[in-house]
DNA sequence: GCCACTTGATAACACTGTTATGGTCGTGTA
DNA sequence: TACACGACCATAACAGTGTTATCAAGTGGC
């Protein structure tokens, strides 16, 4: 990576730590660079290519909370952890999160190389995931179990910033969430059921 | 209303229902509405008087979707139901609840007003869910419990339209929150221990 | 050395939301 | 009736946005 390069997003990563992705017009962080603004077109093809940047390493850090790590209690301790660790991240990197989540610049439309990041990230959960449920578990109902899991903490994650439910008296989020999770994982080990069943009344 | 008000908000309704919220610059809703860009600050204050009348605008339909209505086979099935319905809001109301959720324009804040529309949505669907947990139930928890439900529909709702789960084989992302849900009214049913104990590893 | 490509500064372009300017109209008061 | 005031309107101007155009310099390959 040449220096210019560098330079660039460096500028850019400062100026998003401060003020999310707000801050970030192309003169904004070509001042901050001490350069004129046509480095970002010719090394990032423009401002989209920055927020690919940032969007990516985002993503990344979301992949390293979701990853397994050695030192859970159990299987299930460790899906725990990581929706934990989800959860803080929604909050300390809210700008890298909003990015993400379509709320940061609604101009912005990831590329296909960083798609693939996330999904490469959901696939790392999955394989958390798999070392909770039973061994014989086919292939689909682990993803679809992952998918819930963090379809669900994201639910949390993002309405704990939404500005209706910040009138609410604070719920403790990650709690919540933890508990949601915990009902849906009892579920998914109690049962044999196929995935849609629970759509029937019972 | 006077008329030019009413014909501003249709032509901006009209765009908005057409290309989201990117279409709704200022000269295109005055263009649209046959007038100049001044009407909007008279009438609205600027653009982001427009947006707070589509968000209350979606808000309100999110609200009749949540609130309860009298078909339904039991309580339970009427939060089921719903959450359905908020589910089918979330893919053809795209525009609005995009708007609502902070994806439409990342440079729209919500007017007070407008915020109190959303958290008196949500009043509604606690009334819902309280029909269908015991009389005795605490209204703390009422609330919670209600908060659960709709942070984890609000999870699949949202992530079914994110483009790294878009990559994915297309899951039926209402059976799977309904699953999800009915998990957790499983949960909140059959215990009464304190909201935070699912915090501990079980 | 010549040519093509890349890189960089600067200016210009088309677009954005907003404010300023000047004018008209309607209403209330003396 | 006359006047003052406020609301409303068209238009122009302003300050900002991402991007492209123009010109010049540097680099690498033949």
């Amino acid at each position: 990576m040449s220096d210019t390069k560098t330079r660039i997003l460096d500028a850019a990563s400062n100026l998003f730590a401060e003020d999310g992705a707000s801050a970030l017009s192309v003169r904004a962080i070509s001042k901050r660079a001490g350069l004129s603004t046509i480095g970002i077109y010719n090394h990032f093809q423009g401002k989209q290519g920055i927020l690919d940047a940032l969007y990516v390493e985002g993503f990344n850090m979301i992949a390293a909370a979701m990853r397994a790590s050695h030192d859970a209690a159990s299987p299930r301790q460790g899906i725990i952890d990581a929706i934990t660790r989800y959860m803080t991240i929604s909050t300390e990197q809210a700008g890298h999160f909003r990015l993400i989540f379509g709320q940061g610049d609604s101009s912005y439309t990831p590329s296909d190389a960083a798609k693939t990041v996330g999904a490469a990230a959901f696939d790392d959960f999955v394989y958390l995931v798999a070392r909770a449920l039973p061994k014989d578990c086919p292939r689909n109902k682990l993803r679809e179990v992952a998918l819930q899991i963090f379809a669900t903490a994201h639910g949390y994650a993002t309405l704990q910033h939404h500005e209706t439910t910040e009138l609410m008296r604070a719920p403790d989020w990650t709690a919540l969430a933890i508990n949601a999770i915990t009902a849906l994982l009892d579920a998914a080990m109690a049962t044999d059921r196929p995935p849609h069943s629970g759509h029937k009344n019972r």
